[in-house]
DNA sequence: TATTGTTATACTCTATAACTATA
DNA sequence: TATAGTTATAGAGTATAACAATA
């Protein structure tokens, strides 16, 4: 195998994903969010349980109390207690936290438009090649669902 | 534009890149290197002032102490006065050293051939594709040197 | 004056363990 | 017993500021 082909995708893998980085970083800056809040506040459903959020973010329960503590306290969520289990709190976007979560998709959506800035057949070629590495059976049943989607740390 | 697509190429990244994530820790952490100073240990030119590791790693000055400090306690470096200027210390590999970097280069090159799993034409078109973002005159100059490479944080 | 490297300090992100209140 | 969420705590990683030695 062709193996300094492998190691230069892999360069070139990296300094992309410096740029997403930088861009995401940039737009979430630009609208006074910390990544982790970021992140949390991209993925959220309204209303869900804390726990499902945990889930999504892939990491501990107990982060997720000072990142909600942080939404909560720019005005972006509320917890409020399930009336059928007492123990959950769910949490639901405020109007202001909805139209910061819209704000944010449109900016991660336009720092994807600049790095992917391909003409359409390449960015359809591009597609097919990325899922083509994503769906190798090394990695387990083709198409299984794993709960997480982009901007959560899946694997 | 079609930006759903663009959507898409941007959540397959991310999938792609915790792959790459994951192997790269699984790497590090097999050859008991946390990442940091994987990451110094990866690019580390030896003999090199520890001015250059930061520039490098694109971090502060500040932190490099502490990562040379942990790859010295280690034995994979030492430092060593500059004779021609003895403000600067250089930083030269050990024996050890460089078995352990060559370890690391070896088990990415394996992260690498695992996640870029394609046939050599595939391979080569996703280089292309990679090289055309890349060389977006939006971003600068082509081929502008950056004075980093792979796994350091440019842009 | 400017630069190399160090120290002290602080902030963020993350994890573990112990706790509470529920179930 | 087990789970949802919180708190306390600790460990990385990174940043700024002040400092000593040297240029």
């Amino acid at each position: 195998m062709d193996d300094r082909l492998a190691d230069e995708l892999m360069e070139l893998a990296f300094r992309l994903a410096g740029r997403i980085r930088t861009g995401i970083d940039r737009t979430a800056t630009g609208l006074d969010l910390p990544p982790a809040q970021a992140q949390a506040l991209m993925h959220l459903r309204s209303p869900a349980p804390m726990r499902e959020l945990a889930d999504i973010m892939a990491c501990d329960a107990s982060n997720v109390t000072g990142i909600v503590d942080g939404l909560e306290r720019r005005g972006l969520v509320q917890r409020r207690p399930d009336p059928r289990d007492r123990r959950v709190k769910n949490l639901v976007l405020t109007e202001e936290g909805e139209a910061k979560r819209d704000a944010l998709r449109a900016g991660i959506s336009e720092v994807a438009a600049e790095v992917f800035h391909l003409p359409a057949a390449d960015r359809r070629a591009l597609r097919d090649l990325f899922r083509k590495m994503l769906d190798d059976p090394a990695d387990g049943p083709v198409g299984a669902p794993t709960g997480a989607s982009a901007l959560s740390r899946p694997e």
